[in-house]
DNA sequence: TGTATTTATGACCGATTGGTAATTAATAAA
DNA sequence: TTTATTAATTACCAATCGGTCATAAATACA
């Protein structure tokens, strides 16, 4: 019955993309928590007023949950790219988790690790979408660890799947150590020293 | 002027232990966090009446300052022994981590982990806090490596420093992971994977 | 130009928040 | 027994919480 196309066009045109205020929200909840952030602080970081958010997307714990997989897939995006980058699969997983370095100290830590720590236990929605993308990750690692290994990049002595919950608990640490330091230059060469006793 | 074991012998006496309040407070705020506890739930965890918790303690945030020193010494307390059990330092090394391990998985977390994630960033009373017990337990670690290391134990292709470095940012992965996990049989490998790796 | 429909706005809601203060109760010292 | 001192309890506070609703404004369509 719906054309895919259809626009909506009747009634009063909204006034923003929903995009943007997802990316607002997205930051806000990303710096402070769920329960540190509040529909004032909301409010002021999207522009919107209450009605409007609520109209929008739904009630706080809806916002959240859509700012979450906001977060989810834009990180994704901007960071598996680099892993197509070399031949080599090992540069590849270097450039990799370099970048992934390198943004989780730009952005102050990782909104889906604190979302883990915040909520995850008392949160059954959250726990859901958290453990998928945690699938697909420790997948992609697995994935790229095993073609390091079957061109001897990387030692054979252990699985490929346990070096990659190796890799993915590192990455989780990097994202809870990052929001306690000033000085993150200890924290660069973690992932490196984890690799280089791979070889 | 003071004399040490001086009793407060003046006034109505206490009806409650102040550890096992601080006990209690720890327990809720290492569940739910910071923002996520209520004075509610304090009162009703501890069984004091708020008026009886400000007048021992001070207000919420100098309890849950409180709670969460109690916390770390308690906790280092408890795990600490666990590293002068074996003459071999590999054994010591290996033993601690264990016992980190399972009372991480036993508490579904740590307190300290949780309130890094959560406080550190706008807190610069917990991010002292934190940091001080980050480096009293980095020291730590790197004492048992250099043992470890100077009996052969552990290769020293790579400094004590870095690799506990890596232990440090590893446990705390461990203690983010958890609380995504109802099956934590894959976690409880990761710590020996990153030992071996290093023989 | 109405009319239908959607959005933006801000007033409004009860409940809960962290925190205070007054009152009562229990003890030691005088 | 009176007095000083401390603790327990509860009534109370303004502010904020998340959430709703009535109304005005803006558009497409008839």
């Amino acid at each position: 019955m719906n054309i895919v196309d259809q626009q909506r066009c009747v009634g009063r045109p909204r006034e923003f993309e929903e995009d943007r205020v997802l990316d607002a929200a997205m930051n806000i909840f990303w710096n402070q928590g769920y329960e540190g952030t509040s529909l004032k602080d909301l409010c002021s970081a999207t522009g919107l007023h209450k009605g409007s958010l609520y109209q929008a997307f739904g009630d706080k714990h809806q916002l959240f949950l859509k700012s979450l997989k906001y977060y989810m897939e834009q990180s994704f995006k901007e960071v598996a790219a680099s892993a197509y980058l070399h031949d080599s699969p090992m540069a590849n997983l270097r450039s990799l988790l370099k970048e992934i370095t390198i943004k989780c100290i730009e952005g102050e830590g990782c909104m889906v690790i604190n979302s883990l720590v915040e909520m995850a236990p008392h949160d059954q929605e959250v726990k859901q979408m958290i453990d998928q993308s945690y699938v697909m990750k420790q997948r992609f690692l697995t994935d790229l660890i095993d073609r390091a290994q079957r061109v001897g990049e990387i030692t054979i002595k252990q699985d490929s799947d346990r070096l990659a919950a190796v890799l993915m608990v590192t990455l989780a640490g990097l994202a809870a150590t990052v929001k306690g330091f000033s000085n993150t230059d200890h924290v660069s060469y973690v992932l490196e020293d984890v690799l280089s006793s791979w070889s």
